[in-house]
DNA sequence: CCGAAGTGGATATGACATATCCGCTTACGT
DNA sequence: ACGTAAGCGGATATGTCATATCCACTTCGG
């Protein structure tokens, strides 16, 4: 509330949104490690303009994705409103993965443990809480596997993750036939009996 | 052939048996990325030691893995007497996913792509055919579904591999949960038929 | 007991990313 | 038009870190 911002140049202003669409491109491509050199240069800009602009790299990278993580974060929660729990928490699952598919920072954003940024810290929770709610009801509805619970949500999307970091020989989007199969293994009642 | 070694002294040979004994330590808990001098400092020696027995840390990793590369290769090679070969492929996977478990250098060097390692190199060959007959006698005994080929095997150990990596919150290995659940999915007729 | 072999670890070397600084340019209110 | 505050560029200072070397000293072993 008190933070009243100055109101930009409009050059500057320009520049600030060719810097963050400049690191939107090269945090995709390459990840966050790349260099503020980078992006400044794939922006056309010398990196004391965007040093001006962002105290650092972390800040950038907050800016850039602080808007997509929130997406994600709707997303889930949108996904309350389906009837079919399974069906939904699938989709979710699926359209986080698309998002990460295609943008290699986002992914490392994603790897990052807790206290490694609070930005991913926030969006996690929302996320988790959404999730449990579907498995919850999944589970009612008898369709997702009783043992299933929110702590497996993370590691089965860090597994399609490391499926997109690899040199991929092949088909298109590799990721989407790993998913269907764990998301597959995910539903109830499939199990083969015992013995019959 | 030409390579006379021309026998160290004893002292030497001793400590260039601590020095491969703490690079399989420090390797296995901290990476590859871990220094020669925190080797050289674990095994109670100096740098300049290690660097007279080892031109670099790219051959102490040799030196330390190739043995137990060998040793999975030829775990794949004598799973193929079995008589199962889905049951031998599952117990393969899994055998070479424990030596993973407890060696993170391991682990980082399986990751390694094409051209960064012929010592991996030699190894992904040797365990790729012997996986590729496995999976075609699995075929035919109709216990592996038709649609599984060689491609998918190195995908599945980075999927599990990376959960490995996970912050471990619960349960002692999580991994082998995620692995049944995936190997599961592998098999033959377990499909809910399309519609009743 | 002597010379060759081995040792330690301080340090040179080289990469590399972060962040700053300041002379010059540009926007824009008057 | 013009003055000035805002903005700009990018060379470079700074800091960090791993690799590898060097050489005075120690130890082995014939």
């Amino acid at each position: 509330m008190s933070e009243e911002t100055p109101a930009l140049r409009r050059d500057a202003e320009h520049n600030r949104q060719r810097t963050l669409a400049a690191a939107r491109e090269v945090f995709a491509a390459r990840g966050l490690q790349a260099t503020l050199n980078d992006v400044a240069h794939h922006a056309g800009l010398g990196v004391g303009t965007v040093y001006r602009r962002f105290p650092n790299k972390e800040a950038l990278a907050e800016a850039v994705y602080a808007g997509k993580l929130d997406d994600i974060r709707a997303a889930a929660q949108a996904a309350q409103t389906a009837q079919d729990a399974y069906q939904a928490l699938s989709a979710f699952i699926e359209h986080a993965l698309e998002q990460a598919a295609t943008d290699r920072g986002l992914r490392e954003l994603m790897r990052r443990g807790a206290g490694e940024s609070e930005l991913i810290e926030r969006a996690r929770e929302g996320i988790a809480e959404s999730c449990g709610r579907l498995i919850d009801r999944a589970k009612q509805q008898g369709t997702l596997r009783a043992d299933i619970t929110v702590g497996d949500i993370a590691p089965i999307v860090s597994m399609i993750d490391s499926v997109m970091d690899l040199p991929s020989s092949g088909a298109a989007q590799p990721w989407r036939r790993y998913l269907a199969l764990i998301l597959d293994g995910l539903k109830a009642g499939l199990r083969k009996p015992p013995q019959p």
